[in-house]
DNA sequence: TATATGTGCAACCTTTTGGTTGCGCAAGTT
DNA sequence: AACTTGCGCAACCAAAAGGTTGCACATATA
């Protein structure tokens, strides 16, 4: 299934998970101990972030490591990208006021 | 009410509103004439929008004008710091790899 | 004043979301 | 071989999301 990244980092569950996830891989079960829900709730999460890969998955065993995919979060910084313009053009615009105010006085 | 902005921009219908009145404040009507759905619905993503403080109105006579608040977009890049040091941290793993590679040669 | 225009809100409907429980099954443990 | 553990999947459910239409109400305009 296609899934959009915007639309798996709008849970505030699942964005915890990303979190966690990003320090060092975990299982279900050791991720599910963070969150007042059920593992199985806390699978489905995974499965939504696994079909929109920002999450990957390492078996060990009958273990299932889950562990982020910190390059597809860049999707999400390119589209912040045109923001970001618009926040240094308005910081040099207020450098601009600030140097004037410094030339008149 | 209080509203997220991960979840507003989960959408890809507001996230093309962001970006449309990121350039210039327009109105509602303006708006859905880009989209495929009545302004009505248009309606619903900019309350939405302006709930979480993403989008700003000004009146002016019987059309109100939406605007984007680029401040609150900052929210996301602010969460989004933890997973640029990452991508940092990875570049300059790999900037060491081949330093190293560099010096056995 | 009568009419047209721009807008928000409410009621309604269908689909999606996020949770639950119950189950099956493979992988370890006794 | 019998039991325990870790996991995903399916069925079910209530709430939320996203769309629609109809309406009320200001604000232009004739």
């Amino acid at each position: 299934m296609r899934r959009d990244v915007f639309q798996a980092i709008a849970d505030p569950t699942r964005r915890a998970i990303i979190t966690l996830i990003a320090l060092q891989a975990m299982t279900p079960n050791a991720l599910a101990e963070h969150f007042d829900t059920s593992r199985q709730a806390v699978s489905k999460h995974l499965k939504i972030l696994t079909e929109c890969e920002l999450v990957e998955q390492t078996h060990q065993g009958r273990e299932i490591y889950y562990q982020l995919n910190v390059n597809k979060m860049k999707e999400v910084d390119k589209w912040l990208e045109q923001f970001r313009k618009i926040w240094e053009k308005r910081f040099n615009q207020l450098d601009n006021v600030l140097a004037n105010l410094k030339n008149k006085k």
